[in-house]
RNA sequence: GCCGCUGUGGCUCAGUGGUAGAGCGUUCCCUUGGUAAGGGAGAGGUCGUGAGUCCGAUUCUCACCAGCGGCACCA
């Protein structure tokens, strides 16, 4: 007798070994049919699979994740075989789930065409009408590696041969199609729903190491429902709507040069953004007492050996030669200004009672990334990080990170952006000694216990960097998607290569631990970041131009621009274009170009001795005193409000 | 860096083995217009760079540069 216990508590009896399909079937044939999985005491299993001892089983649907998982992996093995169906000779590798859809890695000579998704999209298709039984098999080593053999499917052979001797060698058939494969999957291809679409070709490494072959690898993503397929497929023209680097251009922000590659140039528009974000930190870390400071753009090298980034750290960096100078003279520009903020404290003798002591900088800092990785203000050559380092005590950790969980608080709040905890732990190449380690890292989940609440934030385990543990934050963007900013990092390495000490309470010399951290990360990613996130309309404290005057026809331009006058006397960025148009072009460009504020002024408004304010949002306001509109805008603006009005 | 794709006036893009076109923008003229594009005329391009094939290359081939999508990288 087999007791089978249901999500409901209730309890089914069985003579015999029953599978999952048969317990669906029992309940409702309507649940049979919308059933793709069982899970059996937790463990996601095939609805095929019999179920031998008394058991706790959930029937899974494509209603939850895991089951539509299961169904993204099923349509990855079904892309496989309409690749080989069309495509002889094509050997097969892995094909995972992602997020939202699948990929499958495949060994082929021809790269594959863009028009050729289409057709391997039409085949699954065909594939999943032909509704073919999946069936998993358990065979031994030898037999697995020699069916794979005979398939001239190498590289399945050597997944084979590099599994653990004990591991249990499982493959799913159907039709002619045979993958290796640790399951579970849909009993039959019928099952899977048509709601997918294959979305690109890329190369992709052989087991993702870059000295191996590249493959070509098929991505596709797959939903419940078409619906769900739609929805998806709609975020990512949002996205694309999006994308800083179209709204850059559109909204004269910033330009990359190809004679710069990396290198952005920030346009007049986008350097004010750029300004006033930086004023905002600086305000921020005056009160917080930061000691701003800045350092040379380049170093010899012997500034670099020190720090140990000649080492290993070379490649990705700059050097600069100069006539006559002799070869160990190299300099190097800076890739970050730690090194010399350890030249900084080092200045002076320092007393436990200066402790702590907070550098910051944003100096410009050059690293050499592969040119594959450069990605418009994302990721770029030369850029700024609002970086500071933290001279502690130990007994200090706990404070101060506190004290930096609530700076970043205020600042994400500002922008009106999500973010998570991440606390990276000690990796196995860790240098220092273990009760340091220990001490630290207890001291940081106290904080993020205090801070977040516990379980509240994300646990990297052995994420950290070899020199300490680290919290990292990601944050949330408007269309749901993450981004990783600021960065929060203890080292006990640095400081200890530039021997800097403090005399303790005792007399005694003692090395201190720094915080090396970061809010925006690099003001070029962040400023990408926001861009995105509000779609380049930016909160009124943020706009580079944050009222335009319309005059209605020419005489009214004097007006206008005495009007200009008064609003900039004001403090309130104002312009009045150069060019005539008619009020509804001026009012069209106006919003096109996410200027928070447009001033329409005709014979109304000087005959009433008002003005008419149409905002971005298209929201109109008559007959408002010009008194009234500034003190809105100063207090928008003062506020860093993300409204556009009180 | 690797795989694939792309590169045509300021912007977005069409097109062709016989040295190029549209819309927007820009300039000038007319219009002085009241809430998401008023009308007309003009200027503007050695078709990314270099080499090759060809009688002839923007178009085909190769190399390089840059961008895009991924991969790898990302203290």
């Amino acid at each position: 007798m087999i007791k089978i216990k249901l999500p409901d508590n209730s309890i089914m009896e069985f003579d015999a070994p029953v599978s999952g399909m048969d317990i669906a079937q029992k309940i409702s044939e309507r649940l049979a049919l919308a059933a793709f999985a069982v899970t059996v005491d937790g463990k996601l299993t095939d609805l095929t699979t019999p179920i031998t001892t008394d058991a706790a089983v959930t029937i899974i649907t494509s209603k939850t994740t895991e089951g539509v998982d299961i169904m993204r992996h099923t349509l990855s093995h079904i892309m496989a075989q309409a690749v080989q169906e069309l495509f002889p000779g094509t050997q097969v590798t892995i094909g995972p789930v992602i997020e939202n859809g699948f990929y499958y890695d495949f060994a082929k000579k021809e790269p594959f065409a863009l028009d050729d998704l289409a057709k391997i999209e039409k085949r699954m298709a065909e594939i999943i009408d032909r509704n073919l039984p999946i069936e998993r098999m358990e065979w031994p080593r030898e037999k697995a590696i020699e069916f794979f053999k005979n398939k001239g499917e190498s590289y399945k052979v050597q997944i084979i041969e590099d599994l653990p001797a004990d591991a249990v060698i499982s493959l799913y058939r159907q039709g002619d199609y045979t993958d290796l494969c640790r399951g579970p999957h849909l009993p039959s291809t019928g099952k899977a729903a048509k709601a997918f679409k294959l979305m690109k070709v890329a190369g992709a490494y052989w087991r993702g190491d870059s000295k191996n072959e590249m493959l070509q690898r098929i991505y596709g993503v797959a939903f419940a429902d078409e619906k769900q397929l739609k929805a998806h497929l709609t975020l990512l023209e949002e996205a694309e709507k999006r994308d800083h680097r179209k709204i850059g251009k559109a909204l004269d922000l910033f330009h990359f040069d190809p004679t710069a590659p990396g290198c952005p140039y920030f346009l007049p528009k986008g350097l004010k953004l750029y300004n006033l974000l930086l004023e905002f930190w600086r305000q921020e870390h005056d009160k917080a007492d930061y000691l701003e400071f800045t350092g040379p753009l380049m170093n010899s090298r012997v500034l670099w050996e020190t720090s140990g980034h000649w080492d290993h750290y070379k490649d990705d960096m700059y050097l600069l030669t100069a006539n006559e100078m002799p070869e160990n003279e190299v300099y190097a520009l800076k890739p970050m200004s730690c090194p010399q903020t350890m030249i900084l404290f080092n200045m002076k003798t320092r007393s436990y009672a200066d402790l702590p002591i907070r550098f910051s900088d944003v100096d410009m800092i050059h690293r050499n990334e592969a040119s594959g990785a450069l990605n418009g203000l994302f990721r770029v050559r030369e850029f700024h990080q609002d970086d500071a380092h933290i001279f502690i005590t130990e007994e200090q950790i706990e404070e101060e990170f506190s004290r930096l969980f609530a700076l970043a608080d205020k600042f994400y709040k500002v922008f009106g952006l999500k973010y998570q905890m991440k606390f990276s732990t000690r990796p196995d190449d860790f240098v220092g000694d273990i009760e340091t380690w220990n001490k630290a890292e207890a001291a940081l989940r106290r904080v993020l216990d205090n801070h977040c609440g516990k379980d509240n934030y994300q646990i990297k385990d052995k994420d950290g960097a070899f020199y300490g543990p680290k919290v990292d934050i990601s944050m949330t963007d408007a269309l749901g998607r993450e981004w990783q900013t600021g960065t929060f990092q203890l080292d006990f390495q640095l400081p200890d290569r530039f021997g800097c000490k403090y005399v303790d309470k005792d007399g005694n010399l003692k090395m201190p631990p720094v915080i090396h951290r970061a809010l925006y990360g690099s003001l070029e990613r962040f400023i990408g970041i926001l861009t995105e996130h509000f779609a380049g309309a930016f909160p009124v404290w943020l706009s580079p131009v944050q009222v335009r005057v319309l005059p209605v026809s020419d005489k009214h331009r004097e007006a206008g621009a005495a009007l200009v006058e008064k609003l900039k006397a004001a403090g309130i960025r104002a312009e009045m274009e150069r060019q005539s148009n008619t009020i509804g072009y001026q009012i069209r460009a106006a919003h096109e170009q996410k200027i928070p504020y447009a001033v329409i002024l005709g014979d109304k408004e000087l005959e009433s001795n008002t003005i008419s304010v149409r905002d971005r949002q298209n929201n109109q306001k008559n007959g408002m005193s010009l008194d009234d509109f500034i003190a809105n805008v100063k207090e928008i603006d003062s506020s860093k409000s993300l409204n556009l009005w009180k």
